[in-house]
DNA sequence: TGCCAATCAAATGCCAGACAATTAAAGTCT
DNA sequence: AGACTTTAATTGTCTGGCATTTGATTGGCA
């Protein structure tokens, strides 16, 4: 592992690239200890104020983990889907809000990710799976819930049909796209009557799951996506019509 | 913008979890100025090297970026897809291989996926998107072509695809499962057999796109998905064969 | 011998202060 | 006015040190 002395980078940032290089690279394998932030000063010829920054870089990704004391140090970590997942969420929703992605391409996005996991959810969702489901729908049309906690129980609905299909990379995938639009669906007001409206939809979808039926649940969610964008277009629309006017 | 006392965290995470939320939950915004290092260990009563690495947390996240000299500071980083892509293909590539996903199951989450783009790709791809295909094609039945290149085009190849589907947030969340499958599937030995096979596959794919036709699309991916799992496990049932004899 | 407590040593966490490098703005000279 | 110089602010880096944590060692005691 060396750095390039002529880089104009941080040191910091060509130390943490080395190390991370041969961590995906193989050279290091999970729950390896490296070198102490000592040695790793003297290897790169650096003070330990800048290899520590170098580890904390690699800390933020989740690709080591630090422990003090006599057997401490860093230490190679084996990323779980569960420690990606904020990652991927707070990544995913400011790429939503920094560059000004609509809400229309964002639920495009969204549902068609969803819709993949339709068949293999069809066929392979639990018991559990339907139970969450229809406790969210039973939630989702109790009066009197919040607009915001409506939309917290979509998105546990939703997450319950991606895990459904049983295939962690893809719930991972989908855990970014589904939880990044909550943000843009909270800023939705929604009128009881397209509260109604959407517990059909999700009724209709729990139903086609139970059913194990692939298709029927694929055109549910086809049916939502037009829901969502339709209500969201005259949401924008009326509120548009107000600052005009 | 506080941080608890009581907490056994380090301190840099604090600090960084409290800038972190800042950014996320908008009171700082896009190429906002964060008080310089000296001002921020006043704010949280920490040193400068504290704050540091509190910055470096964030810096390896692109959430801020950091510019030197008079009027220098740290900034709030408009995230881009460009700056997302690469951590996503890291983090994506460790999950697979730590958490030991089976080919199978990176398989089954791609092609689902890269499924979901088909009808968007086969109504908005561009004839650029259809160009870049037919390429990559031909660069595969370039006979000497290594596995390696091979593989590296077969990724250029569904990454066009991907984008033809002209939506941003659908070729961020695809890419890290497209590229992280490639060092699975540089595990694979394609004979020419193999490839020819997947040559005429790929050409099936560009054709219903050029076509416009979404069910062809959908239908030659999933062609193409049952072609891919069955090298597969032919592949590593003869390897293990190897192993055992 | 076996067990427990005190001690030790190694490592990270944190701090203070200093200097170097960079950069834009202010000031100065022609 | 324009070009050059100075200055100030800021990040980048280093040195040295102390505090804290924690496993290992050692010694004493039953």
């Amino acid at each position: 592992m060396k750095i390039d002395p002529n880089s104009s980078a941080d040191l910091s940032a060509q130390i943490a690239s080395a190390i991370r290089e041969a961590i995906v690279s193989g050279d290091l394998i999970v729950d390896q200890r490296l070198p102490s932030e000592a040695e790793l000063a003297d290897q790169f010829d650096v003070s330990r104020p800048t290899v520590r920054e170098a580890l904390k870089r690699l800390a933020a990704q989740s690709l080591i983990r630090t422990q003090r004391g006599a057997t401490g140090g860093a230490f190679v970590n084996k990323i779980s889907f569960e420690d990606a997942y904020p990652q991927q969420i707070t990544t995913s929703t400011l790429l939503l809000s920094m560059n000004a992605v609509s809400f229309g391409t964002a639920c495009e996005a969204r549902y068609a990710l969803e819709r993949s996991c339709a068949p293999l959810s069809a066929q392979r969702r639990t018991a559990d799976h339907l139970a969450t489901m229809r406790a969210e729908i039973h939630r989702q049309g109790q009066p009197g819930l919040t607009d915001e906690a409506f939309c917290a129980s979509d998105v546990a609905f939703h997450r319950a049909l991606v895990d459904g299909a049983g295939n962690p990379v893809l719930s991972y995938q989908l855990a970014g796209a589904v939880e990044a639009m909550q943000p843009l669906m909270n800023m939705i007001t929604f009128t009881a009557r397209d509260r109604a409206r959407i517990v059909a939809l999700h009724t209709d979808i729990a139903d086609a799951l139970e059913a194990q039926d692939a298709d029927a649940t694929f055109d549910a969610l086809k049916a939502l996506e037009t829901e969502t964008q339709s209500l969201a277009k005259s949401v924008f629309q009326s509120r548009s019509q107000k600052n005009t006017g």
